[in-house]
DNA sequence: GCATCTTTTAGAATAGTTCTAATCTGCTTG
DNA sequence: CAAGCAGATTAGAACTATTCTAAAAGATGC
């Protein structure tokens, strides 16, 4: 018998092919209960542990690779040397605040990218990022 | 009395406001001799090597740096963990291939993008990056 | 050629991430 | 609902990319 706690995210994550552990339950309330964020491990480690959940750093790690490759996460590149994590997996493009290090969406219903030149033979297109680089 | 071996980029640092050394001149000789080039510091470090001219790892690192401060190259985010330099400061936009970790330029001439929302409230566009990510 | 300020260097240090091997937990079965 | 098993979690070690440190070497101005 389940608690009623927190049903969608067990069933979220089982329909993703991930086990619904107590850990991984935690991480997806974090990250999804909310509106669309984007974290890093070190930030959503500290926001899970901030919930009394005891979580490693190891299985923020975990989670988060195998949340993407669910396709419940998507990974932003924007600086060497950190990995952020988008919970907004739909089509959409980044600012990127230097330095902060601030990262903002943006749709992508209104952004038109044309002339772009076919993949290089024998590749297949996967994802265009447009990210958006802008300083105060 | 110069050696009248590579003037060129003897004065290039000079302009760039970087001293000429034997080092600086080699790795500048490596990156900017050929067309436009793509390195990482571990690439660039064993090509530099190659040449027999001792230079540290932590002098590709610090070259790299302050050449891409001077404006000499470019860094390209395109990997979690890995700074890709780029000798074509122009504009133009990159393919990369993923895993190989392949890049590519492409021109950014007949590309346009449209619709591009105005950057967040006291900020100021530095740079519009797109990278097509492509498979095999 | 000397003095000075910059650069280079080897190696240590740091940051972010992944790995390892032991322990634990969720799920299935009897 | 106990047992068993596969998969998950953990602390800490290991690893990778990069930066720092302090000492030695080199470039430049006089």
């Amino acid at each position: 018998m389940m608690s009623g706690n927190s049903p969608d995210f067990t069933e979220r994550l089982r329909a993703a092919g991930l086990r619904p552990t107590r850990q991984r339950v935690a991480l997806a309330r974090v990250l999804f209960e909310g509106g669309h964020r984007h974290v890093t491990a070190e930030s959503l480690h500290a926001e899970v542990k901030a919930t009394r959940m005891p979580v490693s750093l190891a299985t923020v790690y975990n989670a988060l690779n195998q949340f993407r490759d669910a396709g419940l996460l998507r990974e932003v590149v924007v600086a060497p040397g950190r990995s952020y994590f988008d919970t907004n997996t739909g089509h959409h493009h980044h600012f990127y605040v230097e330095p902060d290090g601030e990262l903002h969406d943006f749709p992508s219903d209104k952004v038109t990218i044309a002339g772009l030149p076919s993949p290089p033979k024998g590749t297949r297109l996967s994802r265009v990022d447009v990210i958006v680089r802008v300083h105060r």
